[in-house]
DNA sequence: GATTAAAATATATCGCGTTATAAATAATTG
DNA sequence: CAATTATTTATAACGCGATATATTTTAATC
């Protein structure tokens, strides 16, 4: 109700820009935080090169984002919608429920494996507080979309398990395949195997155990 | 080879630190960190601040470590030092191999939600690179103890699992309870089940699949 | 005590995120 | 046009991590 106050008729001065508007800017900013923060990392960039890449100055950057951490906030529903979009192509293309959990459960992992600097823009930002963590993927579009595994999974196990069991499991995975990109990705200097065998046997795990 | 320089006898000057000195003197300032860190969180503490509360100048800080980050790195060995001797202790009161794997998987996730202030000390700390990250547990002291889960595998299969298999398999072990500690601190607004069931399922994953 | 070399300090500087404040600019209405 | 109001800019300030430089203190030998 009352999203955006409305502009009373008669008022004077320079009006208020629309929520349109608003998010026009924001949209402008992001886009050069997205380019500046993956080829120097969200620490490397400061708010005054990002406002002299945006074209404004430091303060009309903080009065579109409280913080600069809010950037980055902005640009992880962007990496989750392109990393889902592929995803559910992926799974398009496959006959069988059993086919579609592999390959969207390795289409996942591959996903974040093969874009470290995004991972670590949304996993493992610099500068994060622990409350800000806490939230880095509240966002219901965000959160919603991981549906597509428990959906997948729920025509892989057919009738066998109950609406708890299901959630159980499907939650388990999305752990089981976060952990294996974190620990592949993080600690790197350990000899992991290939990260397939790795997402295979998770599958198994969760729909033979 | 030559690990500490030899003082040539007869030489003049005050002696450079032994590494025991210098070991010293880092410990004392460590002990310092992990009280503030803790309590303070480790963004919220300044150089300033802990060379303060070490009772030297940030210029000897940066003498013992090169920078902020180095500091949480040496707490890092004793958290998991302190992780795994518990995770032991659990372990030498079980009967069987079954009970030993559950209670040192339970423990482990346990572990690190019980103490959500250091899991964002070890792997999820402000200010952070990517190449800070990927040593972050390459200490052979912290990777090595890992090795108990592989071992109380091995007991639970028995014959049952060749070498590589067993490796697979405490491999995504470990990445799945890392992953449920990660999903349910990280994204905490999300309704997660109980732990404990996550991290049975994971358990019966590995040792039935 | 004099000499020497390392440890430790003191001080200044840099760019950073962030905030505050005042001024300039732009877009509307009368 | 003037008046009004929001956007944007300009500028300074604060504490921060980090670095550089010069000085003082300390612990050893002669």
């Amino acid at each position: 109700m009352n999203p955006a106050k409305e502009r009373k008729k008669g008022a004077r001065g320079r009006p208020a820009h629309t929520q349109e508007q608003i998010e026009d800017v924001r949209a402008k900013i992001a886009a050069s935080a997205m380019k500046l923060f993956q080829e120097e990392g969200y620490a490397g960039i400061s708010m005054r090169r990002l406002a002299q890449e945006s074209g404004c100055t430091v303060m009309t950057l903080y009065k579109y984002y409280a913080r600069k951490i809010d950037v980055l906030r902005d640009l992880w529903g962007q990496v989750f919608a392109e990393l889902f979009d592929e995803l559910e192509r992926t799974a398009s293309r496959k006959q069988t429920a059993h086919e579609r959990l592999q390959a969207i459960a390795l289409g996942y992992v591959a996903f974040w494996l093969a874009r470290r600097d995004r991972y670590f823009m949304v996993f493992m930002s610099s500068g994060v507080s622990q409350s800000d963590v806490s939230v880095f993927v509240q966002d219901d579009r965000v959160l919603s979309r991981f549906g597509l595994f428990r959906q997948t999974l729920a025509k892989v196990l057919g009738g066998q398990a109950d609406e708890a069991e299901l959630t159980l499991k499907s939650e388990l995975l999305l752990c089981a395949l976060n952990g294996i990109a974190h620990n592949l990705i993080t600690i790197s200097a350990y000899p992991w195997p290939d990260p397939k065998r790795l997402v295979q046997a998770a599958v198994a795990g969760v729909i033979k155990a």
